[in-house]
DNA sequence: TGAATCCTCGCAAACGTGTGCATACAGAAT
DNA sequence: ATTCTGTATGCACACGTTTGCGAGGATTCA
């Protein structure tokens, strides 16, 4: 039985007009006298229409919908950025489609594959990890993109993106630690974040190099596991650091941070009276975890509202320039000044 | 110039033939010979032809797509149960519509009105807080929903749903507790997940009255706020518990755990030492805290992939039976046995 | 050779909507 | 009475697909 939900030609009907005089009379058009209006209007909700954005999307070749291809739900930084973007889409009245990719090229590629066969106006794409070829197929798509994050390098040519100012966030971090008293920084950084990481690393041998610091290969560990938690990452690695001798560790994020707090905790070395840790994002859980992290708080909602504001000016044809947006040190109670002995 | 991108149409001129023999060449038809149908298939990657699913939709009467409804991306809890359903959706090449509602019954609607009209197969909603009425006009859409942790009574009968057994995991949690010695045990809640929290509540009650347990009015607090944080809430509350002169804690979750944790922290009261602590969901903050805490593991993941099967089985005209998973004790340090003085 | 059968393929309708253009009718102006 | 200017509405096409049905040609069979 009647599956099939109302019309404009049910309503057509009913009111005994055509289609094409309902569709305007829904559209409040002018061309149709007030009286028809609300007649047609009064009926459209006694009848129980609902419009069906499909048929409209195929007619106006615009369905307004976004897709936001991320590494992980889950991960508390993405989620945050999610947030924003979908706040952003809603209040504007497009829909967002939500796909992972788990850091795997491939699966990033078809999930933006399957969003351009949707005909999405434009998509988003979080953490990128796309090969130059992938990146070359997409813009072939002519599908307006905007990168948050971008972990690979040469992407800002083609496409539009926000970012954070990664070095300067490493600055921030290693100054602070400097001005504490520390001499002998530490830094832990993960490989499959590529393009972060190494502005991070690069920004923290920059800093010490300018305050005449000493440098060694051992001070600086760098995973190059692919599977592995960060959380996992930070607390195996962080004894080899210590080891090393280092008073302060600078992590490339919080929960590589976290890690390490745990694996000083597990071997009853204080943070931060015996070796002071900051990361970097600061995500909820920083605030919560004894002692409270001091770290680089990223602005994580605002880099996916920026993102969706970016991507709306692309799509009215407004010039969109990229933003870069700034961190800033949140400082807590995991780093404190080092006394010389 | 050239924008709109190749249609059958196109393919079907450059190959001599008609589009109807385009689409069915390009759906492997037996109808089309062999040969004809490799040149088209050929001729669509040459030209680069990506199926416009909007026109598809339009024809099958089927978009291939859900729309998912969650409280709040951000919430460490929802954003497990997001990825269970994208995993689950995705691997059936079906696209998932995110929106949220902050636990606004009006935005929750907004968002099921939009999915329809976006002619969804059906729609997911995470602890729902709609209200009868909303319910009513939902059910006239006709479109299957299936319902995660609901929020409101009386719903499982017109609708699907999976939920977690709010009354076992609280019967796990105050047992463990009472198990451990304590005679004095409160209940830390919060009235906006009306429906968890009662049946959290009144199993808390049970338990205590099945052990001859004293209970009291003051030992069981329970937030009325709308705005306030989880965590906000815990540590704000946790306090009055503790002049009530409870040993331990049952929170409604861990966001609110973690605050008592934090309340405690501030004023040198030691957990487990003097007071113990369990909170609800697992969520994976509640491994990195300091004590970790123990807490009732939700499976949350699951919790997403069990909804998103329901649902294909509905779209699939085959029964689903609602489903209730089961919670499990996760014993960390914030509960000890209490010894008596 | 004629008819029956099979294999290929095109025609046209349908899904639900938006919109340029023609048309019908009203009243006003000539 | 005729022409003109609006005003209000319908016709028809378009968007890109899928699919029932019919038609044409080749093949087979009697």
């Amino acid at each position: 039985m009647g599956r099939r939900s109302v019309s404009i030609q049910d309503i057509a009907r009913a009111a005994g007009v055509s289609h094409s005089t309902v569709s305007r009379a829904l559209h409040n058009s002018s061309l149709i006298s007030m009286d028809v209006r609300k007649h047609i209007q009064q009926l459209a909700v006694d009848m129980g229409y609902t419009p069906n954005a499909i048929a409209q999307s195929l007619q106006m070749r615009r369905t307004n919908t976004v897709g936001l291809v991320v590494t992980s739900i889950g991960d508390p930084f993405w989620s945050d950025v999610v947030r924003g973007v979908e706040e952003i889409a809603r209040s504007h009245h497009i829909s967002v489609f939500l796909s992972s990719a788990h850091t795997d090229p491939e699966q990033e590629f078809a999930a933006i594959e399957q969003f351009h066969r949707r005909r999405v106006d434009g998509v988003l794409v979080a953490d990128a990890h796309m090969s130059k070829a992938h990146a070359e197929r997409i813009m072939r798509m002519r599908v307006p993109t905007v990168l948050i994050n971008c972990q690979v390098d040469g992407m800002v040519d083609w496409s539009h993106s926000v970012a954070v100012d990664d070095a300067l966030g490493a600055r921030l971090a290693v100054e602070h630690l400097i001005q504490l008293g520390h001499r002998t920084i530490g830094y832990l950084g993960v490989a499959n974040r590529p393009l972060s990481n190494t502005r991070r690393l690069g920004a923290y041998r920059t800093v010490l190099r300018e305050c005449g610091l000493n440098q060694l290969p051992e001070w600086e560990l760098v995973s190059q596991d692919q599977l592995l938690e960060d959380a996992t990452i930070g607390e195996m690695l962080a004894p080899r650091l210590l080891d090393a001798g280092v008073t302060a560790i600078f992590c490339y994020n919080d929960m590589i941070a976290i890690g390490a707090l745990l694996a000083c905790n597990a071997r009853g070395i204080g943070v931060p009276s015996q070796v002071s840790i900051v990361g970097f994002d600061d995500i909820p859980a920083a605030r919560f975890v004894t002692p409270a992290l001091t770290t680089i708080h990223q602005p994580k909602q605002r880099l996916g509202s920026q993102a969706m504001s970016i991507l709306l000016d692309l799509l009215a044809d407004r010039v969109a320039p990229n933003v870069v947006v700034t961190p800033t040190l949140v400082e807590r109670n995991s780093t404190r000044p080092w006394l010389k002995e």
